[in-house]
DNA sequence: GCGTTATACTTAACAGTGTTAAGTTAAATA
DNA sequence: TATTTAACTTAACACTGTTAAGTATAACGC
């Protein structure tokens, strides 16, 4: 039953160009300017193809997040193995998880404030690429209190701290770009050192 | 001259019944899914009138956005002559910022992620309110800094790792309200309480 | 008080939007 | 070869932000 096979290739041959065609515009475009007319003619289709594939624009949005969620995933596991001092580890995942949203910035954008925006009561589930990429904050927070490196806080709580500054300076540094920031990768290096050195024991 | 002062007085108003309107409508049902037309027909006016009053849609936002700062920096101001103590006043800032942003979290995102993206390129611009706020947390810190209670870091330095800790968690709890979050207030303490001591002596 | 000017507002239109229902074409199956 | 099915398109709906042109009313000079 070859044909078959073929057939379902070339559906998600497809769907794919429709994803990597909306992510550029997307990307290059913001969100609202594009229209699913625009998408549709970059890949040579009527409009309502891009329906057969997607539920709406909002169902393409957030495909071409969950891309970006496991590409931000990658990068950071890429690192896992590679230091053993869960600080150390700690302050190089802090740093990649910044720096893949200053290399990204539409698409940190996209899925971490365009999407919640247009998707409202969004849920981090569990199973979900956005959650492993919590979790695997999680982990070295956990590991951090484990050794007894840092205060015996509540985990999530630790955990969420830390999301939470590396969220935030990245998230300032894409959106007021003129703002007289101290010089960047020093601010980034502080927002690291802080947040970790008041997580201490 | 009673005349040309009454005219000027009732275009004022029309032009708040304008802006109260579109805040309104913005907060509740979001700056995208609001049309010019929806303002026009709750203010009972013609869609091109609002024209007269604002330049476009992202004007008018824009506006509405300078009002929310301008409470956050009185909401801010108010704690100012309170506390003696700097890293007193520095905790109930960030408390004060957080729980701005937790109060009226519509306008918060409206203020920091949607004007920023419908108006790329945006300034803080010196004279600004925003800079304004930003002016407020920078002097606390820097008397912290004076008085040899925090670290001899660059002082922008480190009122911008303030500001991206407060800003950070402010977003995450608003836009994944469903996250499995620590308890909310143990997050806030949290994030203030390990910010302040990574920026301790 | 009357004609003119300026102000404040509205109507109509343009070019575009997301999305759906109905229609078409071509390929796979029986 | 006839029929069914899958993939795609055309046409349309109700809406969007915004502009140009038009209208009515109030203020002004005389």
């Amino acid at each position: 039953m070859g044909i078959k096979e073929r057939k379902a290739r070339e559906k998600e041959q497809l769907r794919q160009q429709i994803l990597s065609a909306a992510r550029e515009l997307f990307v290059n475009e913001g969100y609202e300017n594009v229209s699913m007319r625009k998408i549709a003619s970059k890949i040579e289709y009527s409009p309502t193809t891009i329906y057969l594939y997607f539920k709406d624009k909002a169902a393409l949005l957030d495909s071409v997040c969950q891309e970006t969620l496991l590409n931000l995933l990658n990068t950071l596991e890429q690192l896992k193995s590679d230091i053993s001092d869960p600080i150390e580890r700690l302050k190089k995942s802090g740093r990649a998880y910044i720096a893949f949203g200053l290399k990204y910035p539409q698409d940190y954008k996209l899925t971490f404030v365009v999407r919640p925006q247009f998707q409202a009561g969004l849920r981090l589930q569990e199973g979900s690429i956005g959650k492993k990429v919590f979790d695997y904050l999680h982990e070295i927070v956990s590991e951090c209190i484990r050794q007894q490196i840092f205060r015996q806080v509540d985990i999530d709580t630790t955990g969420q701290v830390m999301w939470s500054a590396v969220h935030g300076v990245t998230l300032l540094l894409i959106d007021f770009p003129d703002f007289p920031w101290a010089e960047k990768d020093k601010l980034i290096d502080a927002v690291i050192h802080t947040t970790i050195a008041g997580l201490k024991a």
